[in-house]
RNA sequence: GCCUCGGUGGCGGAAUUGGUAGACGCGUUGGACUUAAAAUCCAAUUCGGGUCGAAACCCGAGUGCCGGUUCGAGUCCGGCCCGAGGUACCA
C-alpha cells in the first residue's frame, strides 16, 4: 500500500529542513523585512497542549508565505524559563529548578519540531540562560540609571505558604493563583520600577498600534486617566491642609464632608481625643484586611468620624472630616471630598451616618434615583449656576487657582510596578548594598549568577533563598573595595519577557542587549500573536522597557509590536449532560446545587433538539450541552502528541486553523481532524497513485484548459487575501473546493498542479514538500515564488442575475458578459423569465432596480 | 453594576462594501465497490408544505426577541433577552 503516511512524510522533511538550516533567517539583504512573533512559552512539565499550536501555526503559515513573497523573515522561538513550578518542584523534591527546565525545554522543542515549524532553531533565547539575562540586569541598571527603580517598603501580599510575596493579580479570593494558599498582607523591602513615569506615553501611543480595539480599551481603562483638579481643604485648628483629587471640581458647593483613607497620613493628628478608640479600632481592621476581605466586606459601607472639621474653600462652612474605607489609600491623594448628591457612594454613605445632601446639579423631571451623575445645569453653586457641568468645571478651577486653593490636575489609576519577588528561580539585582545602601554593579561585572544552593526554601521571616547562600551574599564593591552585600531578591518572570523580542535579532551579541544596525532592519515587530490573558500586564510591562530603551538610545522605535493578534481559546469536545437527583431527571439549570445530582454523560446519538434545547432522545428531558474549558480534572485535555500520532501534524495545523476565526474561542472535535485528515489523503491520491506508489499517469505537461487555469486562479486569489488577512478557515475551505475540482478532471497538468502545493505549503508543509519533490524538483519550495494571480482568467462567459419580485427571488437569468452592463438588456430578460412572469402579470411595475453585475429587483403594486 | 466580544442548520462555521442565507468541513441518510467490514467514491441533507411516490419544480417560514430605515437587512438604527471573557468602591 502506499497510502498517504504523514509520519513516513513528516519525519523526513522536518529532517531535511534542519539538516540544511532551509529556515535560516537571511541576513544583510536589500529586500524588505518581515518580523513575526510568538509569545514564547513557559516550558511547563505537562508539555505542549492543543492552545500552543493554534498561535503557533497562524505565524507559521505567515512566515512561509512572507518568504515565498520575496520578505526575509524573522520567525523565531525561545523559552520564558524562570517561574514558580520548577522551584516548587525543586523544594518538593529537591531536583534544581535549573535541570528540571532544561528537560522541559528539551521536550518542548521536540513537540515543536515535530509540529513542523519554521522557526530559525539558531536564535532560541532561554531567559534562564547567564547569556541571556545578564541583558535583563543590565536593562535593569539603565532603569536605576534613569531614577527608574527605587526601594520602597510596600505592605504586600505575603504567601507564608509559598515562602513567596504575589503581586495583586497573582492573588485570587484572597489566596494564592498557585496553589491556592492564603496571603496576609505584611510591609516588606522591594524594588519598585516608576512605570507610571510613562503613564501618559503608554497611554498616548497606544493610538497608533494595529491591535485589536479591546485590548487597547483594556489597557486605557487599566492606566485610567482621569481629569480633574486637587483642592485644597483648610483644616479648623490645624496648620496642615487637606488635599483630595476630584473629578467633579464643578460640585465643590455640593461638598458637605470629607473622607481619609484609613491609612492616611493625617488620620491619627486629626483624630480627636473622644474619637481616638473608635478611629484606632476601625484602622486596625482594616489593616488586618486584605484588599479583597476590604472590598468583599464593605458592600455596606462603613465609617467613623474624626472629630475634625475642614473648610470648603469656595463657601467656607466647616464640614466634617471621616475615615472610611471605601477611599483607597493608593489612589489620588487618599483623600476625598464627598459630594453626596452627585456620587453613589457618597449618597449611600451620606444616607448611613446621616449627613447633609446638597444637589449642585439639576436631575431631569422624569428623575427618581438618588445620587445624579449625570449632566445638566448647575445649581446651589452660587457664581456658576446657570453653566453646564463642562463649563463649570472651567469656571471652578480658574476660581481655585486665583485663590490659591487648587489647581487642574490629571491622576492616574496605574501604579509603579513591584519588581522584586522573594524567590531562588529568578534574575538577581545586579545590586549590592554598601552601609545599607543599594548601589549598582558596574556593567563589567555581569552577569550576577545565580549561586549554587541545596536549599530551595525561603528563610522564615521572609528572607528570599538566597539570603541562605553564604559565600555569595558577601563580596566587596569593585569600586571602592568596601565590603558588600548583595542583594538576595530576584526579579519577577515578566522581566525576562519584557525584551526577548529584541534578543532574537543578534542572540549571540556580546556587546549591549542586541545589535544596533540589525535592530534597525528588523525593528519593530511586524506581526505578535499570542494569547488575550496577556493584554495588560506582558503587553504593557514591555511597552514600558520598550520605551526606556527608546530613551536610551537602544532602540529606534517607541513602540515594539506593531499588530497583534490574540487566539481564541480551544475548548474541550462538545459535551451532552443529564443531570439526575434521586433517580430522577432534572433540569440542567436546577443541577447547581450540587448535592446528589448525578451527571449522565451522554453521547450525540441519544439526543436530540426539540425547540430552544436539547432533550434526551424520544423524551422531554432536557440536557446541557456545552464544551468546557480544557483541565486534567474534567479529563477533556486532547494532547497534540496523540494528534500527531495518529492522523500527523499537517492534519494538526490544518484542522486547528480549519476550525474557526483564529481570534474566536473553539470546541474542539476529533471528528473534524478526520475531515481536514481525509482531505489530505485526497490531495495525496490527486497525484499519487496508491497501488503503485507513483506519479498517476494523468499528470502531464500538456496546456492547462481555460476551465483548470480559473479553478486555480480562484483559490490564488482566495488562499493569497485570506492569508494576508488571516482568515485562514476560509482559506483552507479555498484548497478543498480546489481539490473537490481537480478530483473530476480527467487529466491533471503540471502546471496547474504545482501552484496549488505551493499555496498549500504554507498550510501543510510537509505534504506540500513531499509531492514538490515528486514532480521532480530536489530543492525545497520554502523560497519559491508566491503564485501571482491573474485576473484573466477569472473573467466569466455568462453573468447569473438572480431575480427579484418585491425582494423575494422568483427566478434567474444568465447574460452573456458582454452584456451583463446592459441595464435595459439585462432588465428585458429578466422581466421575460418565466416564474417572473407570473408575479409581474395583472400588476403594475413602479420601480426596477439594477445592481450591475449582482441582482435585479422588481417593484410591482397591484 | 460597568466594559468588551458574541448569538446563523443536528455540530464547527461561510456570506469582503446592505444584493440568491447556509460555502467548506463534521454528522446523518441512501447508493457504488467488497464474500463482509474498513477505507474510498457518488448522491442527498435549514425547517414546513404542494402533486400516489420519486426526480425536477414551486410555495411559505427562517440568521436570539420586538420594532424601524430600505426596492432589498445576518449585515444599518432603536429597545430588549441570553451566553462568554474582563473588571471591581479609581473620587
Amino acid at each position: 500500500m502506499h497510502d498517504y503516511n504523514p509520519s513516513l512524510i513528516e519525519t523526513k522533511w522536518q529532517q531535511y529542513w534542519q539538516d540544511k538550516k532551509v529556515f535560516k533567517t537571511p541576513e544583510n539583504s536589500e529586500q524588505p523585512k518581515y518580523y513575526v512573533l510568538d509569545m514564547f512559552p513557559y516550558p511547563s512539565g505537562s508539555g505542549l497542549h492543543v492552545g500552543h499550536p493554534e498561535g503557533y501555526t497562524a505565524t507559521d503559515i505567515i512566515a512561509r508565505y512572507k518568504r515565498m513573497c520575496g520578505f526575509n523573515v524573522l520567525h523565531p522561538i525561545g523559552w520564558d524559563a524562570f517561574g514558580l513550578p520548577a522551584e516548587q518542584y525543586a523544594i518538593k523534591t529537591g531536583t534544581h529548578p535549573r535541570e528540571t527546565t532544561q528537560k522541559n525545554i528539551k521536550r518542548f522543542r521536540e513537540q515543536l519540531q515535530m509540529l513542523g515549524f519554521s522557526y530559525d532553531w539558531d536564535r532560541e533565547v532561554n531567559t534562564t540562560d547567564p547569556d541571556y539575562y545578564r541583558w535583563t540586569q543590565w536593562i535593569f541598571l539603565k532603569l536605576y540609571e534613569k531614577g527608574l527603580a527605587y526601594q520602597d517598603e510596600v505592605p504586600v501580599n505575603w504567601c507564608p505558604k509559598l515562602g513567596t510575596v504575589l503581586a495583586n493579580e497573582e492573588v485570587v479570593d484572597g489566596k494564592s493563583e498557585v496553589g491556592g494558599f492564603p496571603v496576609v498582607r505584611k510591609p516588606m523591602r522591594q524594588w519598585m520600577l516608576k512605570i507610571t513615569d510613562y503613564a501618559e506615553q503608554l497611554l498616548d501611543d497606544l493610538d497608533e498600534l494595529d491591535w485589536p480595539e479591546s485590548t487597547k480599551e483594556m489597557q486605557r481603562n487599566w492606566i485610567g486617566r482621569s481629569i480633574g483638579a486637587e483642592i485644597e481643604f483648610q483644616i479648623v485648628g490645624h496648620e496642615e491642609s487637606l488635599r483630595v483629587f476630584t473629578t467633579r471640581p464643578d460640585t465643590l458647593f455640593g461638598a458637605t464632608y470629607m473622607v481619609l483613607a484609613p491609612e492616611h497620613h493625617l488620620t491619627e493628628e486629626l483624630t480627636t481625643g473622644e474619637n481616638k478608640n473608635r478611629v484606632e479600632q476601625y484602622r486596625k481592621n482594616a489593616a488586618l484586611k486584605s484588599d479583597l476581605e476590604r472590598q468583599e466586606l464593605s458592600k455596606e459601607k462603613t465609617g467613623v468620624f474624626t472629630g475634625s472639621y475642614a473648610i470648603n474653600p469656595v463657601n467656607n462652612k466647616k464640614i466634617p472630616i471621616w475615615v472610611a474605607d471605601y477611599v483607597l489609600a493608593h489612589y489620588g491623594t487618599g483623600a476625598i471630598m464627598a459630594v453626596p448628591g452627585q456620587d453613589e457612594r457618597d449618597w449611600e454613605f451620606a444616607e448611613k451616618y446621616d449627613l447633609p445632601i446638597i444637589r449642585t446639579v439639576s436631575t431631569p423631571g422624569n428623575f427618581e434615583g438618588k445620587a445624579f451623575t449625570g449632566h445638566g445645569v448647575v445649581m446651589n453653586s452660587e457664581f456658576m449656576n446657570g453653566l453646564n457641568v463642562e463649563d463649570a468645571k472651567v469656571s471652578i478651577i480658574q476660581w481655585l487657582e486665583k485663590n490659591g486653593a487648587g489647581k487642574k490636575s490629571v491622576n492616574f489609576k496605574l501604579r509603579d510596578w513591584l519588581f522584586s519577588r522573594q524567590r531562588y528561580w529568578g534574575e538577581p539585582f545586579p545590586i549590592i548594598h554598601v552601609e545599607g545602601k543599594p548601589k549598582p554593579l558596574p556593567e563589567e561585572e555581569l552577569p550576577v549568577t545565580l549561586p549554587e544552593v541545596d536549599d530551595f526554601l525561603p528563610t522564615q521571616s521572609g528572607e528570599p533563598p538566597l539570603a541562605k547562600a553564604k559565600e555569595w551574599i558577601k563580596t566587596t564593591d569593585p569600586e571602592t573595595c568596601q565590603p558588600a552585600i548583595r542583594e538576595t531578591n530576584t526579579m519577577p518572570q515578566w522581566a525576562g519577557s519584557c525584551w526577548y523580542y529584541l534578543r532574537y535579532i543578534s542572540p549571540d551579541f556580546e556587546g549591549g542587549p542586541v545589535e544596533k544596525s540589525k535592530e534597525n532592519y528588523w525593528m519593530p515587530v511586524d506581526l505578535y500573536v499570542g494569547g488575550s490573558e496577556h493584554s495588560v500586564l506582558h503587553l504593557l510591562y514591555a511597552r514600558f522597557w520598550h520605551k526606556v530603551l527608546y530613551d536610551c538610545g537602544v532602540v529606534s522605535t517607541k513602540e515594539p509590536f506593531k499588530k497583534l493578534v490574540h487566539q481564541g481559546m480551544i475548548l474541550g469536545e462538545l459535551e451532552y449532560t443529564a443531570y439526575k437527583k434521586h433517580g430522577e431527571y432534572i433540569k440542567p439549570e436546577e443541577a447547581l446545587e450540587k448535592e446528589d445530582v448525578e451527571k449522565i454523560k451522554l453521547s450525540e446519538k441519544d439526543v436530540e433538539k426539540r425547540g430552544e434545547s436539547f432533550v434526551l432522545k424520544g423524551t422531554d428531558i432536557q440536557i446541557d450541552a456545552r464544551a468546557y474549558k480544557m483541565s486534567k480534572s474534567r479529563g477533556n485535555v486532547i494532547n497534540p502528541d496523540d494528534i500527531v500520532k495518529s492522523y500527523g501534524s499537517d492534519a494538526l495545523r490544518l484542522y486547528e486553523m480549519f476550525m474557526g476565526p483564529l481570534e474566536q474561542v473553539k470546541p474542539w472535535s476529533t471528528k473534524g481532524v478526520e475531515g481536514v485528515y481525509r482531505f489530505l489523503g485526497r490531495v495525496w491520491r490527486l497525484l499519487i497513485d496508491d497501488s503503485t506508489g507513483e506519479l498517476r499517469r494523468v499528470v502531464h505537461s500538456d496546456e492547462p484548459d481555460q476551465k483548470q487555469m480559473k479553478t486555480l486562479h480562484e483559490a490564488i486569489k482566495k488562499v493569497t487575501n485570506d492569508i494576508e488577512e488571516m482568515r485562514f478557515n476560509t482559506a483552507i475551505s479555498a484548497l478543498m473546493i480546489f481539490v473537490n475540482e481537480a478530483n473530476q478532471w480527467k487529466d491533471l497538468p503540471i502546471e496547474v498542479i504545482k501552484p496549488f502545493l505551493l499555496i498549500l505549503s504554507p498550510f501543510a508543509p510537509h505534504l506540500a514538500e513531499e509531492l514538490w519533490n515528486r514532480l521532480g524538483h530536489s530543492e525545497t519550495l520554502a523560497y519559491e515564488n508566491w503564485p501571482e494571480l491573474n485576473e484573466e482568467y477569472l473573467k466569466e462567459e455568462t453573468v447569473m442575475y438572480p431575480v427579484q419580485v418585491n425582494g423575494k427571488v422568483r427566478g434567474e437569468v444568465y447574460i452573456s458578459s458582454d452584456k451583463s452592463g446592459q441595464k435595459d438588456f439585462v432588465l428585458e430578460k429578466a422581466k421575460k423569465q418565466e416564474n417572473v412572469q407570473r408575479y409581474l402579470d395583472g400588476s403594475q411595475i413602479v420601480k426596477e432596480i439594477y445592481v450591475p453585475g449582482k441582482i435585479v429587483n422588481i417593484v410591482v403594486k397591484n
